[in-house]
DNA sequence: TTGAAAGCGGTACCAC
DNA sequence: GTGGTACCGCTTTCAA
């Protein structure tokens, strides 16, 4: 066998005496094999490093046991606590992961050709698809969940922004707070706009509609810079879509502006991601439930990898409002 | 072709009336095909959306054009920069990245074995791999770089800690520091203890050897945790070997304990991670240079990958010292 | 239970 | 330049 290539069911077979579709059954699931042959068979494979080789496994049988995950570079600043998840969720699965992290949403289209040409079995998206895009899917007769997107027609897991964002907003109103500021994401982002419009809607059903409002990328140094504009236009309470901006956005007022917070200022984010639980932030936010949400889109996905003809479900997780102390707000019933 | 099939070359083939060998070569780097039929192949291969199967090509052609990434769990709270980096540059070379995350060291082992099996191309490995398990990569003909570890006869691209340790404690010595504290990592990992020694050593030759130490597992808990022991038995200067555990030892300090950082109490961490740069933190710490190691990873890796006789070469990276201000330092030639 | 043989969808080498 | 053909390493009938 040392002669640099690696052995293949057929050295087994020659060195066991057996037939190569013997070898092949001993490593199916649910092989026909006599007990005694199949010692063998496995002594041999052990002594010579026999492993099944898994392109030509999956080349016919068409299975590859392996899902892709496409995720957006610039949405999920705290996409590593979602990724270990998904990826160790998976693998308890047996399932690899195929990753490919987007820095442009533009590359979406690149990156569907590579999945289509690796047949993965499914597709975990937290970038946005296009109509188009998701019906491609179909089409290439691949699963696809999304993680905190949506499209018609497709099965997603998602964090309900809406109603955390009431919820955020309504206890901010109860504590007294009038003179909003809102640091809201890019246009094109579908969590960022859900959050933005919960909460431009929930303030305008208080009867405030005046509320400045400065777009930001997601960043830390957005939000940072959304500060001094939503101070200079008087705003109290900060709602920023999500925590890297509000932790900029704290920063900015306690660091350049000279404020204390929350006496002066408070500011919510949303997410609960790492950066928001560090003790000189402690920001009050909304919590996502990252492992539920992980786990819910696995079982969805393993579910019509095995069944195609499953309906394409949607799982909606509500959001954990976390009182941290960055914010003055109304913790019981409001 | 809507019988429920992907296309194969052959659908190409018969449809463009060519053989199924010209197909092939259209697709292939140096193709010798006429450009008129070269053409129409490519106009029928658009039209009924054929493109090459990459576990076929990868079965005959020995080429996956992927490559593994492995990274332990705990070493990289910091991760995300290094993977995002790392997966851009790899897809601009064509390469799709298979992710292994662990939580455990001990999985390593199986991901190995699911390496093997998938003739990945190559290895990138930010986890700690035995003498035995690096022997494993040459077994198997697997170009491997390690990411800021070492193993004798593999590859490696790291950030040289000790130069960078010296550097910090040095500064610290020269401001006038002399009760230090070490919030040191895990026994088994690589980099914590490199960092450890270092620090140790720069300070036992200015005559300081007594140094209370605790451990922590380079998470910000431990880090949190660490700075009451060490406040308690006197210490000034708190070194830890990474940015996570400083930033809990400077909550810890600021919060609960109540002290000035850094009149009252000098932290340094290690690394320049993502949290070190936050305003409320603004770290005296070593910032690797993440952008030029992945990509001397990558360029190592590809270099074996294209000639697997090229020497496993060794790059060493030098951190640059980021004067924050949770450290009183010597800022200055010391 | 077992082995022979036919592919899976390509690549590569071969005469032509 | 072109098509024929062997073959990559396995799974999957099928007949024995």
């Amino acid at each position: 066998m040392e002669d640099g290539r690696r052995p293949t069911s057929y050295d087994v077979a020659r060195i066991a005496g057996v037939s190569q579709s013997a070898v092949s059954r001993c490593f199916a699931p649910n092989a026909s094999i006599a007990p005694a042959k199949r010692e063998l068979i496995l002594k041999v494979a052990a002594e010579i490093g026999y492993k099944p080789n898994a392109l030509a496994q999956a080349l016919i049988s068409k299975r590859t046991n392996i899902v892709a995950v496409i995720i957006a570079a610039r949405t999920n600043l705290y996409y590593p606590e979602v990724l270990a998840e998904v990826g160790a969720r998976l693998s308890e699965k047996d399932f690899r992961v195929l990753l490919f992290a987007l820095s442009q949403e533009s590359e979406v289209d690149g990156v569907l050709d590579q999945i289509w040409r690796h047949s993965v079995d499914g597709v975990i998206s937290a970038a946005r698809l296009s109509t188009a895009q998701v019906a491609q899917f179909a089409e290439h007769r691949v699963p696809v969940v999304l993680y905190n997107r949506v499209a018609s027609g497709a099965a997603s897991v998602r964090c309900d922004s809406g109603e955390g964002e009431r919820d955020l907003v309504g206890r901010l109103l109860a504590a007294g707070h009038r003179r909003f500021g809102l640091i809201s994401g890019p246009l094109d982002n579908y969590v960022g706009e859900e959050r933005r419009s919960a909460a431009l809607m929930a303030l305008s059903m208080a009867g405030i509609t005046e509320v400045p409002e400065v777009r930001g990328d997601f960043t830390y140094e957005s939000g940072h810079a959304a500060m001094a504009e939503l101070h200079a236009r008087g705003c109290e309470a900060i709602i920023a879509v999500n925590d890297m901006m509000a932790i900029g956005a704290m920063d900015a007022a306690r660091i350049d502006l000279g404020l204390s917070v929350p006496q002066d200022l408070s500011i919510v984010g949303f997410d609960g991601s790492g950066a928001s639980r560090l003790g000189a932030y402690d920001l009050t936010t909304v919590r996502q439930p990252v492992r539920r949400m992980t786990e819910a889109a696995i079982e969805l996905l393993i579910k019509r990898i095995e069944d195609a003809s499953a309906p394409p479900e949607q799982r909606l997780f509500s959001g954990q409002m976390e009182a941290g102390s960055s914010a003055r707000i109304a913790v019981e019933g409001y």
